[in-house]
DNA sequence: CGATAAAATATGAAAATTCATGTATTAGGG
DNA sequence: CCCTAATACATGAATTTTCATATTTTATCG
């Protein structure tokens, strides 16, 4: 491992990471009856106060317009609700309900737990390293300095 | 930061850190005339012998059945060549051509030199380390040991 | 204040992807 | 050897996603 460009290039081996790490999890994702778009839109949402659907396209790593497809879906049945925002009618504040929350906050702890065990394979050290500098590649360059 | 599932889970945070490096890069390949798709395709196969089909969905991040309807169209531009295996008749084989190398050799630069700048802001000893956290979280469980 | 630009989301048509399954080939056990 | 299972890929129908653009609302400038 190592020679080849698809090895050696980070945004390759990420994706790779990213989904050898999802791709697992995944399976109890679509047993709970959750696409994985709908998956990533909720746990997004959760512990938050609302999002726009902008900002919620960045978090779920989805397009606007793809969201503007699935929210009203997750909307009619009652996992998400969708409301104009008040100083802003140009945005659309998006929400997780209770039922939402009830449904996802089991999956939450598996994922965190699954997290757990695939860190456990590596130097605990390096580890917790490992969160951190991908942080810092997600902040935005504004946010950087 | 970290207060919320979407920013603690390692699978998000790797997702968000993937789509962050490769969504600068992307539009370069879009000028270049590829999909993403085609892109990781071609970058999967460079430097390699050639690729059963299973094999590349692998390292291309993507399902079997979409490297069955995309693969003949690179075919037929000349990017790559398609062969049954001569060992094992129900292995298609896949090549890049010259012409599929001189097609994105430039991008591979150019992408090596994007991966430079992305990792210069973050601390050069534990830079090194990512990648290599990566690949331990990339090998198949078999590999493991 | 009015006009123009900018921002945020929605939407329709087109394209890409996916699921389920089909076909062809090889492996393995009796 | 033959039969069954397993493997690898292809394919059609259905879904999802995407692109381009429309719509609505807010900001800005003269």
């Amino acid at each position: 491992m190592g020679e080849r460009f698809v090895h050696r290039y980070l945004a390759s081996v990420l994706a790779l990471a990213s989904h050898r790490i999802s791709a697992e999890f995944h399976v109890e994702v679509r047993k709970a009856g959750l696409t994985v778009t709908e998956w990533r839109i909720l746990a997004s949402l959760i512990e938050a106060e609302g999002e726009t659907v902008g900002e919620l396209a960045k978090l779920a790593v989805t397009k606007q317009p793809t969201l503007s497809k699935v929210l009203p879906r997750l909307e009619s049945e009652g996992l998400v609700t969708l409301e104009t925002s008040r100083s802003d009618r140009r945005h659309t504040v998006v929400r997780i309900t209770p039922k939402g929350t009830r449904l996802i906050s089991g999956l939450c702890d598996r994922a965190m737990a699954h997290q757990q065990r695939v860190l456990s394979k590596l130097d605990p050290d390096h580890a917790d390293r490992l969160v951190e500098m991908l942080r810092d590649i997600i902040m935005d360059p504004q946010q950087q300095r």
